[in-house]
DNA sequence: ACACTAAAGCTACATCAGTTGCGATTGGAG
DNA sequence: CTCCAATCGCAACTGATGTAGCTTTAGTGT
């Protein structure tokens, strides 16, 4: 997305500065209070140069999401995939129950709806975080938890998929029991040879 | 959200007008095109009316919303619990999958993560969806098919889950297959006692 | 039928997101 | 060290979105 004829330099400092900015201001006024003048203002880089780098405010949220996909997550390792699904599932309901990080996850999603760019950021965002959750189920294969031929992707995406629902689709509540109760779904379809 | 001081009349005529307007504006256009004037003019109302009344373009749909509420849906009645849980999953997945309503039942998705109000009546909007559908599976505890100890909302929750999940959050294709199998996934859930 | 008033229409205006053209900097190659 | 191309800063501008004040229309109750 961005040019790499120059990577270091002002360029780089200047990427930096907007993609620190954009942070912190969905941190503070959330994605509907995201603009592209406040991000100018706050990183001290000049509007026209936004506007021409990042194009508009999904713009700047897609290259904060690039930034956010290297970032590896903590995979829990409890020693059964119990415990380890479970763990994933409430990784995921905390991440937008926290007060800092929630308005900038939830505006990642929202604005992956509203952009074809920012969709495609999210979706190698989500392939990175399959692939890293898989783990816990490839383990539990190993260990003999479930059956050899399972989907280790699909059973990470049923296990989490009710929290997403729960919060951006009905707009319920998630409580810990409602997270927990989707992973040991999971497992018992995974179990039962479904997945 | 709308005044009821002159029920019948005018301002009913022009409600319907707007209502109708949005829907066909939603349906050619998408939410990222849905502006205010467009469905004024479309409508025959004037601009200002539009604004007073309804705000915004999520004031719009929020109310758009509330009517598709009301529409109760095919709820399939094969006779097994199976084969209903994967009817509902694959109206689900249909919906928005035609050229016709997926737009519109996208932008009532997208509507919801950026306005409170839009947020509500979506809510509204799965709660009556989550009611309707529920059905199936008490006919199926009623044969005898499932424990009679489920959570008959839970159920359907987490089958249409990662339909949803597929398409608003990790932006991946929904085959036919992944609906059905997120449809037996809940099921074997529900079997095993899960939900 | 008539008066009353809520609500819609209309014009003009204000505001803000986004653009354009040009001159000033800066980083890197030779 | 010098030059050149890429990128940034700046100010002025455009168009779209939303608002204010006032007039007109049309339901509703007597």
């Amino acid at each position: 997305m961005q040019s790499n004829k120059r990577p270091g330099g002002r360029s780089a400092r200047v990427r930096d500065a907007v993609r620190r900015a954009t942070l912190a201001e969905l941190g503070e006024h959330g994605y509907a209070g995201l603009t592209v003048e406040n991000v100018a203002e706050r990183s001290g880089v000049h509007k026209t140069t936004v506007y021409r780098r990042w194009g508009n405010v999904t713009g700047l949220i897609s290259d904060a999401l690039d930034l956010a996909a290297d970032e590896p997550w903590p995979i829990p390792d409890t020693g059964s995939i119990e415990g380890d699904l479970r763990g994933i599932v409430q990784l995921v309901r905390s991440g937008f129950d926290d007060p800092g990080l929630g308005p900038v996850s939830s505006a990642f999603v929202a604005a992956a709806m509203q952009s074809p760019d920012a969709a495609r950021a999210l979706h190698a965002f989500f392939a990175a975080r399959h692939e890293q959750s898989a783990e816990v189920v490839r383990r539990a294969v190993t260990r003999g938890e479930l059956p050899g031929h399972v989907d280790v992707h699909e059973v990470i995406r049923v296990a989490v998929a009710p929290v997403y629902y729960r919060l951006f689709v009905a707009h319920e509540p998630v409580s810990e029991q409602d997270a927990a109760r989707a992973a040991d779904a999971a497992l018992a379809a995974a179990r039962a040879g479904v997945l």
